[in-house]
DNA sequence: TTTAGCACTCAACCAACTAGAGTGCTAACG
DNA sequence: CGTTAGCACTCTAGTTGGTTGAGTGCTAAA
């Protein structure tokens, strides 16, 4: 275990380094306020710090910086959380009252937000369509063989759908089929309604349609599987601002990691605890590359069910105490508007 | 104007500096095929060429680049475009077969496509959801106080609208509202919703809801302004090859353009000519710090009225020849395959 | 009119040197 | 015995000066 001392050491390290990215001599640890030894002290104990691994040395001759367990040992023990003041919760606030249209929008503003409170950038991922449930199909014809059908959810959200009849079907038999359907499969969640319509309304169905086939190729656009739920993005080009990625290489693979579609971040946002802030440090985020990056996730959610999650992205040297009072609150004012949003 | 071999000449250096990024020297102009002259011959016509505004030249012992001006006239009267081969054309058959539920998907596809095939950035703007003209209403009740409007165009694309009830009204005052509306504003166009509705229906509505101001809320939520067409962009990172990039400064300003929400952009989209490619060079856009930068737009229409834009963005050192033959095939397909999609 | 030759220019590279920040060790101090 | 001052040592970053080579512009010859 770290003495008290060396605890106050790694900690002015940490917060020195945090704020100016250069390795930090003893002298300057030495003359911050809260630490009162002198610089011989200080590098004695460096020396001690480094061997237990919590700092390291870029060459001999230059100060000390934080190793990845340094860090992970002042967020764990050392470092206290920002508290915010009134004038970024009101603007949280308002994020909800001012579009309570589309949820989707709000959690875009949010992850701006984010990235502009912190100067870092933010990932946000939103509900999961996939495990919304049916409340209600519509279905409304556009020609003669081709129709729109709606999806509405539990939740209020719609997903729409653009459907060819096969050859020889009419759209009454369409607008039959659709609303055996909503009878039948009313509270099945999104991804499992291909599967509960071929075990328990196979021989039903067929009832209604003679060519099998036909059938199977219209349920198949109709209860196509939903995309994926989508992620925000907010201030990528913050990263370019971080000393460490001045590496082209570096950032290029930073920056794909977020250029969309990228599945690694999404399985970070979801793999998140359902209460709390996490932060992942350097390679505790298991992806190729991501040395010299953190990770801070929480998630929120509704009714007490997580339902989806913020991030930001930044560099290992990050301000931590900052993000992490900041992801404290955001997380459960959202939470909070949005369960407030839906009893209405 | 310029003499056979100033052209000659001046093409050799377009071509040599798109492939190399390097300044070009006299020596190398003249062992090219195409070009017979010494080397002391190209020195003074590349001195000449200069005087005329087409080359410049980085430092005095360096060799020659094309000027903004240089590129220009490459572009307008040099080269030609390459032709595309089959698998191309194939792939981008296949954005259309592939996916036809979800033109929105066939857009991003063909923004990936786009960049996959030049190596450079690619921007696509879709329909403009507002020039839709309104096929149907659909109201979809979700509590007492709310539900969800839901606008189908006619072009098949829905968009969904939460609504909140005002204090005091009920749900069957509004679904004859939404009934009255649908018989009443069938083919107005969404933009023109509201003003239609202000103008010629006032009257009539009054007789529906005692209470104007509620009335007002009600419309107000449903017939909001739809979101702006959506900017699709693909590979953002492919900019980070481009040797002039390796300026942060000049590549932060550059992805700052990209990071979605960016007006200007979809200005220089819009703007797009109906038909044709369209090549702006350097200043040419009129967006601070996009010198060194060049954007290829072709539209696409449908109907021949044009309704959406691709664009490639790379440096002026760009392989015009290449991207201008695939933006040209692209865009006519595109419209091609759209037209036969409405029409099914 | 075209080309060969030549002196000149300038960025890029390399090596040597310097300054300065920081360390580790040792010996003295309270 | 823990703490501190002093000092020699190390290593990077920045500077200087010299060299190289590509490329130019000019002039004179073909």
């Amino acid at each position: 275990m770290l003495t008290e001392r060396q605890k106050r050491i790694l900690w002015a390290i940490c917060e020195d380094y945090i704020e100016s990215a250069e390795p930090v001599g003893s002298r300057s640890v030495s003359k911050k306020d809260d630490v009162g030894f002198s610089a011989a002290t200080v590098r004695n104990e460096m020396a001690d710090l480094e061997e237990m691994g919590f700092l390291e040395q870029p060459h001999t001759s230059a100060g000390r910086i934080p190793s990845q367990q340094g860090y992970r040992f002042y967020v764990d023990h050392l470092l206290t959380p920002q508290i915010w003041g009134d004038e970024e919760i009101h603007a949280i606030h308002n994020l909800f009252q001012k579009d309570t249209t589309h949820i989707e929008q709000a959690i875009e503003h949010t992850s701006e937000l984010l990235s502009q409170l912190t100067n870092y950038t933010s990932v946000v991922i939103g509900p999961k369509l996939q495990d919304h449930r049916l409340r209600h199909l519509q279905m409304i014809p556009l020609t003669e063989h081709s129709a729109v059908l709606i999806i509405v959810t539990d939740l209020g959200h719609v997903n729409q759908q653009r459907v060819l009849l096969p050859e020889g079907m009419s759209i009454s038999v369409m607008e039959r089929l659709v609303n055996l359907l909503n009878k039948r499969l009313q509270g099945i969640s999104l991804s499992k309604l291909r599967l509960v319509v071929e075990r328990d309304l196979a021989d039903e169905l067929t009832r209604y349609v003679a060519e099998y086939g036909s059938m199977v190729f219209l349920l198949d656009q109709m209860l196509a599987p939903q995309p994926e739920s989508r992620i925000y993005t907010s201030g990528t080009t913050k990263m370019l601002d971080q000393p460490e990625f001045r590496d082209l290489h570096k950032m290029k693979s930073l920056l794909d990691l977020l250029d969309g579609k990228n599945q690694s971040i999404i399985q970070l946002l979801n793999s998140s605890p359902s209460s709390g802030v996490q932060v992942k440090i350097g390679n505790e985020i298991s992806i190729e590359g991501a040395n010299h990056i953190s990770f801070i996730i929480a998630s929120f959610s509704l009714d007490s069910e997580s339902i989806g999650a913020i991030g930001v992205l930044g560099p290992t040297r990050m301000e931590y105490a900052k993000v992490i009072g900041l992801m404290d609150v955001i997380s459960k004012d959202i939470s909070k508007r949005l369960t407030e949003f839906y009893e209405k």
